[in-house]
DNA sequence: GTAACATTTCAACATCCATCGAAATAACCC
DNA sequence: GGGTTATTTCGATGGATGTTGAAATGTTAC
């Protein structure tokens, strides 16, 4: 990840509102909500939650898909990921073992990390 | 950690030369870096470079002490933790078992992760 | 086609932010 | 004390940001 989009991505989370609807997104996985739902939930009025969904989908953040009359924002994981992993890069010059790269994934590629995990298959 | 505190966190890192500053950090470690070592790294103007350490240290991402003529400035760990885990805070409302909550810690409490780690003692 | 719903676009306003130059403070050395 | 180095404080300037209200767009159902 190059700089100027870790700060693109950092500059839309840097708002209340904002950190709200990506959290949501973030906990409700890759198969995202309704603007209508976020805007129930977080009590926004739908103009200022678009002028929001634009500013994490300009940073990378969220993706949006058509679903009827319904707009779906979903997190992007990866670019989340590739954040957190720009933040920690190369900490204290690589002398902490236990200074992970951070990760997070919705649901494929799922590695053991300390649950053997409640796999669909 | 609270919204407020993760937003002016954030807010404090979504900026170009601030995020190099505390990257820069991050990677020097515990013992941190002089203001004039990271100005001289980064380019920066002297009074610029105290704008935006102040910045950091307003929104509890650094420390400073002094050591004679110089200010040493060092990240806090423990908060971008604190941070990192607010992101992925039930990501995927915990569906995802390698959600791993992120974490950087710069030298004791090591677990090992992958490698033996050459510890001090 | 018309009505109802979900979301977006547009224009306008007040507020905050990053950078700069000049001067001030603090610590060290002789 | 006087000189040097390291960093901070102050004041000013141009540019970006979040919120609001009213109107427009796209979609479904009758």
């Amino acid at each position: 990840m190059k700089n100027a989009a870790a700060v693109a991505a950092l500059a839309a989370l840097a708002q209340d509102s904002r950190l709200d609807v990506y959290r949501l997104l973030v906990q409700a996985g890759p198969d995202g909500l309704a603007a209508g739902e976020v805007a129930a939930k977080l009590k926004l009025a739908p103009n200022t939650l678009t002028f929001h969904f634009d500013r994490l989908r300009d940073a990378g953040l969220v993706t949006v898909r058509r679903d009827g009359r319904s707009m779906i924002y979903a997190a992007r994981f990866e670019v989340m990921n590739a954040l957190l992993g720009y933040l920690t890069e190369n900490c204290c010059a690589g002398a902490a073992e236990n200074c992970a790269p951070a990760s997070c994934s919705p649901s494929r590629t799922a590695k053991q990390n300390k649950v053997p995990a409640k796999v669909t298959a």
